[in-house]
RNA sequence: GUGGGUAUAGCUCAGUUGGUUAGAGCACCAGAUUGUGGAUCUGGGGGUCGUGGGUUCAAAUCCCAUUAUCCACCCCA
């Protein structure tokens, strides 16, 4: 039977060097994260639907991967059938969720406070496209049981680091708070629970413009004059002036905080700056927002925030919380893009063996010696072609050959 | 969820206003030659032209549907 070869749609298979590169990328991650006191944990893909579902997770609701109910438990016979009825369980949308499940599950036996960085896939039924998949792997790092600023600090710190040490420059971190907005529409009198609605308007000025915004207010209901004052707001918004329209001085204190300590850190090699228009989707968060842009790449690659309600949701005691994710897939795609080939860890031989006129005692003895030399052996069988083959073994980074028929090391001319 | 592009050999793609047996490059296999490290030459295998309808004497080509894929929007990492 003839059939579909292709991966899910969304969902892509990994050639050796792609995995090269993953590897490499999680690997200097991986080590920034530890370098910064930060523990590696694992949860599942699959969590309860609930969990899924209410979590205030914004848009990316409609997008979960819904897994059916198994056995007895799926009835199909019922006559009144709806989604839910049928599905128990979902994959996961982010890592942030699972986190504060796993945090509120196991908290007796965790550090206080907790400090934890994550790598895995998560998934969404979206549409794909450049840069977005169904399945894709996020880097998280979070502070749990900190509410001081100090946690944005820490982890704005340890993940600009982490480009860094990819090798990224120039890109920037805008910081935002979720409670600037939600003054600013208290001050002009419109209604607070207006504030996600506004949200969602004014974070499309970078890509609309000003005036588009406020017809997007207005056709959400807000009136022309309410309108246009918050956008002449917004655009005249500074740390300096933050408190002249109704944002706390604690907010504002912790606000320049934040931004002016990470740009001491950032010694020119990134750009920090404070960006009111920052919103971001995910309903969970309730305090500072922020968001890693570069130039070369139009869309975000990290993104993170405070949430500190979604722990007490699922455990009864309100505990504070902060998260960064690195999007994992975009940083891959911007050093393809940059042409970048991780570097090597062990120099890569090919053992070559005639077919039928060796032992397969022989070819692994020979490949055994020279991995005690230090070598990542590959035995292959040598084909009529040599040249054609040495040409190819070259070109896919093998640092040089032995024949086994001469029994000597070669090592390719570095170009 | 909305809009647009594309679909021909393992890969990258040609294919004229519809017209005989659908092509090239790369890759693969065999042979020749080079006295065997990439070259050169010859030959070979490999395609239900995404799928299903329709128009026509005749469809890879035109029309409709469908699926896949890519791109953009919404939103996001």
């Amino acid at each position: 039977m003839k059939c579909n070869t292709n991966p899910v749609k969304g969902m892509r298979d990994f050639l050796p060097s792609e995995v090269r590169l993953r590897e490499y990328l999680t690997g200097v991650i991986a080590r920034t994260y530890a370098q910064h006191g930060f523990q590696r944990i694992e949860t599942p893909a699959v969590e309860h639907i609930e969990l899924l579902q209410n979590s205030e997770g914004g848009e990316n609701l409609a997008l979960i991967f819904k897994i059916l109910k198994r056995g007895e438990k799926l009835d199909l016979t019922k006559a009144s059938q709806n989604e839910d009825e049928l599905v128990d369980s979902g994959l996961r949308y982010d890592l942030t969720l699972p986190l504060a499940r796993f945090y509120a599950n196991q908290r007796a036996r965790l550090p206080e406070p907790f400090k934890a960085w994550q790598i895995g896939t998560v998934y969404r039924a979206e549409r794909p496209q450049k840069g977005r998949f169904r399945a894709f792997t996020q880097c998280d790092i979070d502070i749990l049981g900190e509410a001081s600023e100090i946690a944005e600090l820490e982890l704005i710190h340890a993940t600009a680091e982490a480009l860094k040490a990819i090798g990224l420059r120039g890109f920037t971190v805008e910081v935002s708070d979720r409670r600037v907005l939600a003054a600013l529409v208290a001050a002009l009198g419109l209604d607070t629970a207006l504030t996600p609605l506004v949200a969602v308007c004014i974070d499309k000025a970078d890509k609309i413009g000003w005036e588009k915004v406020i017809e997007e207010l207005v056709k959400q209901g807000i009136d022309q004059i309410a309108a246009a004052g918050l956008v002449g707001v917004m655009q005249s918004l500074s740390l300096g002036n933050l408190a002249e329209h109704g944002v706390s001085s604690s907010v504002v204190e912790a606000l320049s905080g934040v931004v002016e300590t990470a740009a001491t850190f950032a010694g020119g090699d990134y750009n920090v700056r404070f960006a009111p228009t920052l919103v971001r989707g995910m309903g969970y968060y309730t305090g500072m927002v922020f968001e890693i842009t570069t130039a070369e790449l139009g869309l975000s690659v990290a993104g993170g925030g405070r949430y500190d309600g979604l722990v007490g949701k699922l455990c009864g005691q309100s505990v504070p919380a902060v998260g960064f994710s690195i999007g994992f897939e975009r940083i891959v795609l911007l050093l393809e893009q940059q042409g970048f080939t991780p570097p090597v860890s062990i120099p890569s031989v090919a053992l070559l063996y005639n077919r039928g006129e060796c032992t397969a005692h022989s070819v692994i003895t020979a490949a055994e010696a020279l991995r005690q030399q230090g070598y990542a052996v590959r035995t292959l069988p040598e084909r009529a072609k040599l040249g054609k083959q040495l040409s190819q073994l070259e070109a896919e980074g093998f640092a040089g050959y032995y024949s086994l028929a001469k029994m000597e090391l070669v090592m390719f001319e570095r170009a």
